[in-house]
DNA sequence: CATGAATGAGCGTTCATTCAT
DNA sequence: AATGAATGAACGCTCATTCAT
């Protein structure tokens, strides 16, 4: 049980970091120390290894997604938080996420992959925790009246975006810089400026 | 000369929507419409023609981002500009902004690959002019306030983020109403929110 | 021991339905309901297994050409007897038969294998038997005057092909109609059609 | 073309002496004098080779059922024709009758396989030659009445166990021996021995 | 310019077999 | 007697690339 474990670690950090087609069973292998076959052993072959490399992968991201605050705090924190998740899970667990940063893009035109399916649930759990904050911010008055749904779009973009130029290490400037600067960005832009501070 | 452009065009296609390693030469030559061989009567191999067809959608959008406003209009107006031009590209050449999309993720970690240089001199043109039209912006008064480094990599991050929703149909939304919502978005952060008029 | 058995029985099934090669040691395994290395345990290896099932095949065959009639009864009844068995063998031990009918016809080449032997044993004990029949026969005067090596030779291919047609269910015809019509060609033929008695 | 000719022939040998699953395709490349891949390049898989080899071998053997006589001669002499035909073509086609004799047994089951497509076939054709000269036979009153159908099994059994013999040389005799001896012995049986001269 | 034929290198996978327990 | 885990060897097949024409 051990040595799958070190399969599946061994094939996220490749397929990460080369593609999947970029990587060979024999790279896995030698990677995980153990020989090719094995890898048959615990995996139905080199796609069912993938699958079960990217779900272990967003599972972890989904577990941070459920983690996110509830109630309590305003909105703007819950904002903050997500922000936040993203820069720090980058740090927690790199190899899963440039897995699922790198291996995807090129599947993601076959509507029956995985690949395909797990981005749909991200951005569908994304999606309604950043609209619920918007529509109760707005509501509240916490936040200026905004389109709700585009500017969702926007922030998942925004998000998606921040993610892959930390993943790729893109940006040269330090990492905290460009949260502050994005969480304030977003500040003034959602509350229209009026409040300076935030916990 | 004109099975070049077709190959180049068919290679374009293919390695956009599944990859440069899912694409085999056979597939190219047959969407080009002509035989395997003569791909390396005009190519060096698989590899040269890769980078021909980055090399020929890079410099659509160099050339694109040539021709945003130097002078006159506001700061503002130029970021709005470039937030459009990022929009208008999508539709004006899906396939090579699918190209660069999808296939160069699972290349970037090659420092001497044409995708990484390409996307540094991408990063470069863009950080150019948004920093300079923050920097300018801060100085007229006409933006608050802010950290310009940090800011400018969020920015280029978001319409990274933008471009890659537009171009895998992500967001279910009309594609202007985001636009709008990010320009609106930008627009109220940057300015403090004071001034409500956009071009 | 029972287990022994019950893998002997699984490896018949198998390799008589689709070939030796055609069958995996993890399939006879799994029809057994037991692992792969106990199949180890009790052979030596799948060669060994499939020389182990296939002498029991052969023996059980051996053993009813030795309950052939002797002595008494004419020397037709007795090749109306040999004929009946190899019809009879088909209902006894349907698997054993096709065990020996699908799996040799690729090893016959190799003149080491035990196909070969058990072939040519099978074949000798036949050929004895028949060529006694007809040699006393013809003396007798039960049979006309005929070359009798060739004539065994030919009754040896009839058997045979009759065999087949049963195993692979090639015939649409009821069975004992073939049969009774096999034995009575044969008995004109032998007894030059004068004698019309038969048992 | 040519060295497609070479691959299947080089396959059905192979094939035809240590069997489909027996053989590899790089024993075959060997055998052919041409490089593995090639062998993809003309045919899509081991299967495919298969495919139109047994088809080649059957082709051959229809087109000498086809030179069957039609009219003229009597039902005999037709009879004679088709037991002759079937111990000339060991000797004309050695490796195409091996190629169907010891192939074939292993894939019988597989009701789709193109081995119970082309036996069928053959064994139609083959009862309808051999039914057609029983019919007319009875009729005329060349042969004696018997139970045509069950007898045209016999028939075909015979014929099949005949040539079988003569592929594996399992019979030490020789061979025109027996077949003389053969068509003597059913020339006795279908004209219950009355005429004793045939052409 | 263009192609049919051919190949070297390597990949994903299978399978009989073994080892440690 | 029995098994989960592991492996060496090899197989069918693909693919980028080249050669002869």
């Amino acid at each position: 049980m051990e040595k799958r474990q070190a399969i599946i670690q061994a094939a996220t950090a490749l397929f990460g970091s080369i593609g999947f087609d970029g990587t060979t069973t024999l790279e896995i292998a030698n990677e995980a120390s153990i020989t090719e076959p094995l890898i048959y052993y615990h995996f139905k072959g080199k796609d069912d290894l993938f699958t079960h490399s990217l779900e272990l992968a967003f599972n972890e991201y989904f577990t941070r997604l459920d983690q996110l605050p509830n109630r309590s705090s305003t909105e703007f924190q819950k904002i903050t938080a997500v922000i936040d998740l993203h820069f720090q899970i980058v740090d927690d667990l790199p190899e899963q996420t440039r897995l699922i940063i790198t291996t995807c893009p090129a599947k993601l035109y076959d509507p029956n992959n995985i690949c395909r399916k797990k981005y749909s649930e991200a951005r569908k759990r994304l999606s309604k925790y950043i609209n619920g904050c918007l529509t109760r911010g707005v509501k509240k008055g916490e936040f200026i009246k905004l389109s709700i749904p585009e500017t969702t779009h926007m922030l998942l973009a925004l998000i998606n975006g921040l993610l892959r130029q930390r993943v790729f290490q893109l940006a040269d400037t330090d990492t905290d810089g460009v949260k502050d600067a994005t969480i304030e960005f977003c500040r003034r832009s959602l509350t229209g400026g009026q409040f300076g501070i935030q916990a």
